[in-house]
DNA sequence: ATAAAATGTTAGATGCCTCTAATATTTTAA
DNA sequence: TTAAAATATTAGAGGCATCTAACATTTTAT
């Protein structure tokens, strides 16, 4: 167990070498909203604890062992939020912040205990995996709305989380995990898209807005 | 809002000034297992702060605005302690711990939902007063069991809270808060009492134990 | 192939929080 | 009332996490 900003670093570091493996320095410096000589002096760090494998002016990748701690951290935030909605009655739309808090809590015993109070959950309010006590993770393939022909019916298994103002648009549009939606029509000029929804309004979504939503045919 | 080692401090302060209203630099040395020249400095920053009053080689005092800071940090930590017990299932002995880590948590609205949830209550498991949000605090003058003279009996109303073995010990005993005791015998060679409990079972406490009891006639 | 642009690293500094060693003040006791 | 003991402060340093300015490397474009 690092310090709290070791602790951002490393699942910053996680978050962004999910595609190709490692992360650049600027990424990582845009992500956590610090100057480039802030991560490489953090890099060094890092390297010198195993955390990483970093060579100057290479990519940087995580070790097993910073994996390892990245999914901890990831189990934390998940739990956290899915404690905050189902036990404490929040909206999805306002947990991820106080996750972020509370992902640093180090108490085996209250992770132990909200894993109980939920039934070892599989997905957080906003369909993300929650990784097991082992730091398994089921990462599933997953589809844009945005990629969906005209007239496929699809279910919402997941959005893009951190950003309180998409999901009070998402709220305010009805749209819900496990929401069953119709591709009526794909706009070509501006690339957005009108569902039917259960609730039986046509519902129209910026490009923007349904690159965002990940679905499940 | 200050870090995180300056709630700390803020906190021991009001802990140990609440007697005479000020604590000396050496006492809080001790309790927050730093050295001397630590605290010093630190007097310095938050004095600045305008949080505590602080002229060398002269007592500590928290200023109105580091009152108000110290009791809204207490008021989260016991609004965390009765909430893991309450709705997380916890026991009053495992606590404390977590709640030295929430009690740092910034988010109006987790508390604004703890309190909700709990009722607004108005005491910790401990039997420690909770502030209200406006930093109002209900202190009671309280009795130590240890005072009692034979015959006498009373409920128990709190507990000293921050050492786990201590709250072990009365779990052994089958102590709780509300717990009605009468006072059978006080032993003058060793200081050491027996009581009667609503258990039928007489309750032998050493002067070290029934010292940290606090009851009301 | 070279120059320009983009990206990354090093040097050196600052604030926070801590420490040890040296010094100063206050309290207590001879 | 002076010496000793206890308590407090200052000086100076180190680790963590950040910054700006200067320099180095890699990528891209002419
Ligand atoms: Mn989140
Ligand atoms: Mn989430
Ligand atoms: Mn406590
Ligand atoms: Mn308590």
């Amino acid at each position: 167990m690092g310090s709290l900003t070791e602790e951002n670093y490393i699942k910053s570091i996680y978050a962004l070498s999910q595609s190709t493996g490692e992360v650049y320095v600027s990424e990582l410096a845009k992500k956590l909203d610090v100057k480039l000589p802030s991560v490489n002096s953090m890099m060094k760090r890092l390297a010198i604890k195993k955390l990483v494998a970093y060579a100057p002016y290479k990519g940087i990748k995580l070790t097993e062992k910073g994996k390892k701690e990245a999914l901890a951290i990831i189990r934390k935030h998940r739990l956290a939020e899915l404690f905050l909605v189902k036990v404490m009655g929040l909206g999805w739309e306002e947990v991820h912040d106080i996750a972020e808090q509370l992902e640093h809590v180090n108490s085996p015993r209250f992770y132990e205990r909200i894993d109980e109070l939920l039934n070892s959950p599989k997905f957080d309010p906003h369909g993300e995996p929650i990784p097991d006590s082992n730091g398994k993770i089921h990462t599933q393939q997953r589809t844009s709305l945005i990629d969906l022909a005209e007239g496929l019916t699809a279910t919402i298994t997941a959005v893009t989380e951190d950003e309180k103002s998409f999901l009070d648009h998402l709220n305010a549009k009805g749209l819900q995990i496990g929401d069953a939606v119709t591709i009526m029509k794909r706009e070509m000029f501006d690339g957005s898209i009108t569902l039917q929804h259960k609730s039986k309004k046509e519902i129209l979504l910026t490009h923007q807005v349904a690159e965002r939503i990940w679905v499940e045919l």
